[in-house]
RNA sequence: CGGGACGUGGCGCAGUCCGGUAGCGCACUUGACUGGGGGUCAAGGGGUCGCCGGUUCAAAUCCGGCCGUCCCGACCA
């Protein structure tokens, strides 16, 4: 239900940009694969390969997709003569499959769903452009809808994605205080149109390749989720993404006015669903209040509504907000009408102080005016975090720091993000050519 | 592949050292009482103790072999 309410916000999003779905096939042939030479040292790993079909070994053997540029650029290759072709904007919504030596549920598994879109271009401006728009997208969507909000930026050489040109990224800081890689938009250039014979004819008569992108998220924002607002109780889903926002729970002690409390709660349910709020009544007689109480906060509902035979002839109702991050005095007795009336704002407060709290605490943990090796050390040895530092580039250092700190660089972040004044000394000693953002990442 | 653990009702575990009727918690079924923060009492159902072999009057327990799972590390959205 959560990931459906994900998907739904994001194809509103790549809608109003102006994307459509498509769907192409699970299996593709190694031979596809191979042809960019980095995509497949990259990929090679952990691909699942079939190798028999029909009780007969295949001659070409087809590897179970751990992303689609290939299978997908040799369509577009099929479909582009002109660059009145130009652009194809799309996407799909389906699995993949990355063969992980170690698994965790949500955040790495060997099967996962997600949505890979792949975009063809007439000129690299328009495809970077579209690259940044998508990273913006994925921003929005993470701030708006699962107030999550990210450190955005371009990622280094040794962390892109293998074919691509540039990759950008979302980092959200999870409440242990690792990073989370949670959408990543990349610009390919032409690698994969050379390989796949992507051309077109230019207005100007000539022939030129075209330049992709590709952008995709994942079910990991279901384990981001979870790891940004969840508590001691239990997950948190914040109102936009719960398929539940509002439980109604009738209380009774005697058969009498087990009948009256639920139909009362069945109509209070029927007004907040006028209103366009997504409730449920759990009428459930054969487990105390206090239980139900416990689960629906595990399950992360935001709101709950407490109907009981005292509440009847005052035509009150008891509002419960689901506690986080410890709040007190969660309880509010209201009139019904108003218990119904001011929901949706309720919710949307609700949504917005999830954002603030982990806005607040993304700050709280970004260290920044750390130059040397000690200094990220001692941090990443104690509360971890993002840690912002000079680097000067080198590939080397990065992996120095790598293997003494076991923080890695996040991104070299977008300008927003960058510190006021930005550190002149690299990490591994040395003038830095730009700032960095490290963590420990998941 | 390296290091470490563990396989016992649906789930989580004790029992293994020191062989002797297979147990506990949760969950489940039925009934009564209960019901505004994880209910109480009573009565029940459910297990080839991972597999194969050995020792023994007797094996969850001791011995040998095999299989499987998980954790830590390398890989990684």
């Amino acid at each position: 239900g959560i990931w459906e309410n994900m998907q739904k916000g994001l194809e509103g999003l790549f809608k109003e940009t102006g994307h459509e779905n498509a769907y192409f096939p699970l299996l593709i042939p190694m031979s596809f694969i191979e042809r960019e030479k980095e995509h497949v040292e990259g990929f090679a790993p952990e691909l699942a390969v079939v190798t028999q079909a029909g009780g007969k070994e295949l001659e070409e053997y087809l590897a179970i997709r751990p992303t689609s540029e290939t299978i997908i650029y040799h369509m577009y290759a099929k479909w582009v003569q002109s660059y009145r072709d130009l652009p194809i904007l799309m996407n799909q919504w389906c699995n993949v499959m990355r063969w992980e030596l170690r698994t965790r549920l949500f955040l790495r598994t060997s099967e996962f769903l997600w949505q890979e879109g792949h975009t063809a271009h007439a000129t690299a401006e328009e495809a970077e452009a579209e690259a940044l728009q998508m990273l913006g997208v994925y921003r929005t969507f993470m701030e708006d809808w699962i107030a999550m909000p990210p450190v955005t930026g371009l990622k280094t050489e040794s962390e892109k994605f293998a074919g691509g040109v540039r990759s950008y990224a979302t980092e959200a800081l999870m409440q242990d205080n690792k990073a989370l890689q949670a959408g990543t938009s990349h610009f390919l250039g032409q690698n994969f149109s050379k390989q796949f014979d992507l051309k077109f004819q230019s207005e100007a008569g000539q022939e030129e390749y075209a330049w992709n992108t590709s952008w995709g998220v994942s079910t990991r924002l279901v384990g981001g989720m979870v790891l940004t607002h969840g508590d001691d109780v239990g997950i948190v889903v914040p109102p936009r993404l719960a398929p539940v926002q509002v439980v109604v729970i009738p209380i009774s002690r005697k058969e009498e006015e087990r009948v009256a409390v639920t139909e009362k709660a069945h109509e209070l349910a029927a007004r907040l669903r006028d209103i366009g709020v997504r409730v449920k009544v759990d009428d459930r007689d054969y487990l105390s209040p206090g239980a139900k109480f416990w689960e629906w906060e595990r399950k992360g509902v935001p709101f709950r509504l407490e109907i009981g035979p005292k509440d009847l002839p005052k035509e009150q109702a008891v509002l419960v907000r689901r506690v986080s991050f410890g709040e007190e005095n969660r309880k509010e007795f209201l009139p019904e009408n108003q218990a119904v009336s001011g929901m949706p704002a309720w919710l949307d407060t609700f949504q917005a102080n999830l954002l603030q709290a982990a806005k607040d605490r993304r700050e709280a943990n970004s260290h920044r005016g750390v130059n040397d090796l000690a200094g990220l050390k001692e941090i990443m040895d104690g509360p971890g975090g993002f840690v912002y530092t000079g680097w000067n580039g080198d590939p080397a250092v990065e992996e120095r720091v790598k293997e003494e700190t076991k923080a890695t660089i996040r991104v070299i972040p977008d300008p927003e993000f960058r510190s006021e004044k930005a550190p002149g000394k690299c990490i591994g000693g040395g003038d830095a050519k730009m700032e960095v953002v490290w963590a420990k990442a998941y």
